[in-house]
DNA sequence: CTTGAACCTCTAGTCACTAGAGATCGTATA
DNA sequence: TATACGATCTCTAGTGACTAGAGGTTCAAG
């Protein structure tokens, strides 16, 4: 048994990380000393873990939720699971896209200015004010 | 002179937004009718334009606000302004970054369930509890 | 002059935390 | 056993960039 402090440097999620969590239902409610502190033990850890991986990979809590909740049912089918991790992943491409058109574009405007120039002519705010000056759809 | 509403219909910026702009200092405050309605013009246009567009390249409010900023002293020197639109492209980059060894894993992990089985033996439950089966650090 | 869409302000909600106040607890040392 | 002090407790509020809704007013067409 170890207290929050304990369970922060183990898992490298901050205390107040922790008990929200909890208070958003990832976590179950953790057991008390007596004067109200929460204990934790090797499950704690490990659901902390679980949930700090989930949410390394860009999973929402209420995925995670959904997750954990097919986690306490070793029985039911895991097809919500694979459509959870095939959207997460789908989402991620689309986020990559998306970040590899403004990269080009950024690529563009920060090469038109040296920063040397005077703000009258300089090509960072003249690409900002016309979208036509850009390579494509961003 | 036109409403809010038809700004809003050429910008593509919704009326909230345009709004929430306005309070945040990005858009001056706009000229009123004797009922108090928003009135702008071109000029008004193209500041909500230039706006737009920063912000669908990424840019923070704060960012943004230093853009303008520069924009209406033509005489200064242009170097904030090269030097945001650098390390916006810079974050940018680090995002990718991130979110192609996001997709890596999730490739994996999605490949490694086909959403026929039982949650006891779900590939993607037992790559989120154990970060050991990802190829690397994400 | 009436209708109804568009506008106004203000508050609160989103997501996943993070920060801070003020009070209590646990434990190591004297 | 007393004291100190870091760790913990709960609660509220703030972050960024909006979005939604309530309740009331204005504009413009017919
Ligand atoms: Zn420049
Ligand atoms: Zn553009
Ligand atoms: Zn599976
Ligand atoms: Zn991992």
């Amino acid at each position: 048994m170890f207290s929050i402090g304990e369970l922060s440097k183990r898992t490298k999620v901050k205390v107040p990380t922790i008990r929200y969590y909890e208070e958003m239902g990832l976590l179950a409610e953790a057991e008390r000393t007596a004067g109200n502190q929460r204990r934790y033990d090797k499950d704690g850890l490990e659901r902390l873990s679980f949930i700090r991986h989930a949410r390394d990979l860009g999973f929402s809590i209420e995925a995670i939720l959904s997750l954990i909740e097919l986690q306490d049912h070793p029985d039911r089918s895991c097809e919500a699971a694979n459509s959870i991790a095939t959207s997460q992943l789908v989402s991620v491409r689309a986020k990559i896209k998306q970040l590899k058109a403004l990269e080009k574009e950024l690529v563009r405007i920060s090469k038109g200015c040296d920063g040397s120039g005077v703000s009258e002519d300089c090509y960072v705010l003249a690409s900002l004010s016309d979208h036509g000056l850009c390579d494509r759809e961003h």
